[in-house]
DNA sequence: TCGAGCATTATTGTTCAACAACTTTGTTTC
DNA sequence: GAAACAAAGTTGTTGAACAATAATGCTCGA
């Protein structure tokens, strides 16, 4: 692969893990320095995640990782329930992708049994584990234009995640759900479990605004 | 805005337009200099019109004008009925962007009679009311992002009409399938609207995907 | 004549340095 | 304390240069 795809791969995977602060502004100069490349072939990768999401680019005052609003929040979800929701309601329980909702499901399980109190880095792992979940859903559609668009919601999703301190309330819940939401499809079909999809998808959603909200409070 | 953004826009057009035939390599240089700025500026407003799916980038190759093929056709037909079909589902007749609609089937309606047996550029004036009537449809979802990633599947497959030499077939039966599903939308419901939407798109397919099997045949 | 291998050529990938355009910051002045 | 202005810093864009890779054309031998 090319520099600018590795590049731009790097940058990704850093902002998701969260190197850099939402809302935080990316220093060409720094940055560049930093990657050891030259500030154009930087500009080319900030110019392929912009178009992502991931940053915020606004001209003359650089790119800034994105912070996404309780707008943006609520608008993430919409487009959520849209996909997930139609790609299980079409799926049949002999998909391949269904043995990777089963594999991320067990991985949730685990982390979220090791995952003590507040340790912050293992419940990121249960939120990564409740994520690849979501994705092998979506898979389940068969598109890969779905699966992308699906992709970056999840990024602009984890970076909201970020703007919240307190990981477990945001990923524990959903451990169970994500089972229930698997079980009831695959023992009651895809009409039922598209339906615990959809009270996932809005019990989700009021933890994250409810987080935000009391975010602007304090 | 920036010369980049203005750029890529105008390329965009320019593409969607048919300046550039599907497939065909764009030459950074040369490009570069019909639009009277750098390599460096050109390949940046490249690199997004890549992430939106228009131009097809291999290293060392340069890019290209994205030529969809037949997967990508039923691919993009897939996220369509997804998109659209439950975005109609979901909406009231009262919604604003109602009104829209009516203004492009009245559009295309027009523009249908005016075009003589076979003038293309008046077809593309029929496709363009019709794809407007499509966009507004999306925006009843009142999503931002689905409406971002509805207009890039609509310029990709506005691409895969460009592959196709007859475009009257290609818009002038769908004229009157918008008018059904509006009216169907507006005296029966959001569900047999939806149902009507879900025909017209299936049709819609079918139509592209046979000039398709066509063309590889002659 | 044909194909394999090789040299040539053209294009893209990346860097660098410079300057223009613009925003932000800091200072002065009233 | 607010407005006006100057200074500093960052981004936007350019042009040239060279490296890395792909496409092309050529030679040579069978």
């Amino acid at each position: 692969m090319n520099q600018q795809g590795m590049l731009a791969d790097a940058l990704r995977q850093q902002i998701i893990d969260g190197a850099f602060a939402p809302g935080s502004r990316l220093s060409e100069s720094a940055i560049a320095e930093h990657f050891g490349v030259a500030r154009n072939t930087l500009r080319e990768a900030f110019r392929a995640l912009s178009e992502q999401g991931l940053l915020e680019h606004v001209p003359h005052r650089g790119v800034s990782v994105a912070s996404p609003t309780i707008a943006d929040v609520i608008d993430i979800y919409r487009a959520r329930r849209v996909i997930e929701c139609t790609a299980l309601l079409h799926s049949e329980p002999e998909h391949p992708s269904v043995q990777r909702m089963q594999q991320a499901v067990l991985a949730a399980e685990a982390a979220a049994q090791d995952a003590v109190l507040d340790d912050a880095e293992a419940w990121r792992e249960v939120g990564s584990a409740n994520m690849a979940f979501h994705v092998a859903l979506v898979d389940l559609a068969d598109s890969p234009r779905l699966a992308r668009t699906y992709r970056d919601l999840a990024a602009e999703l984890r970076l909201a995640f970020l703007k919240i301190d307190d990981p477990r309330s945001l990923h524990e819940p959903f451990v169970r759900k994500n089972r229930a939401v698997l079980d009831t499809f695959l023992t009651r079909g895809a009409q039922e479990g598209a339906a615990e999809l959809e009270r996932y998808l809005v019990q989700s959603e009021r933890v994250v605004l409810g987080a935000f909200a009391r975010m602007q409070l304090g």
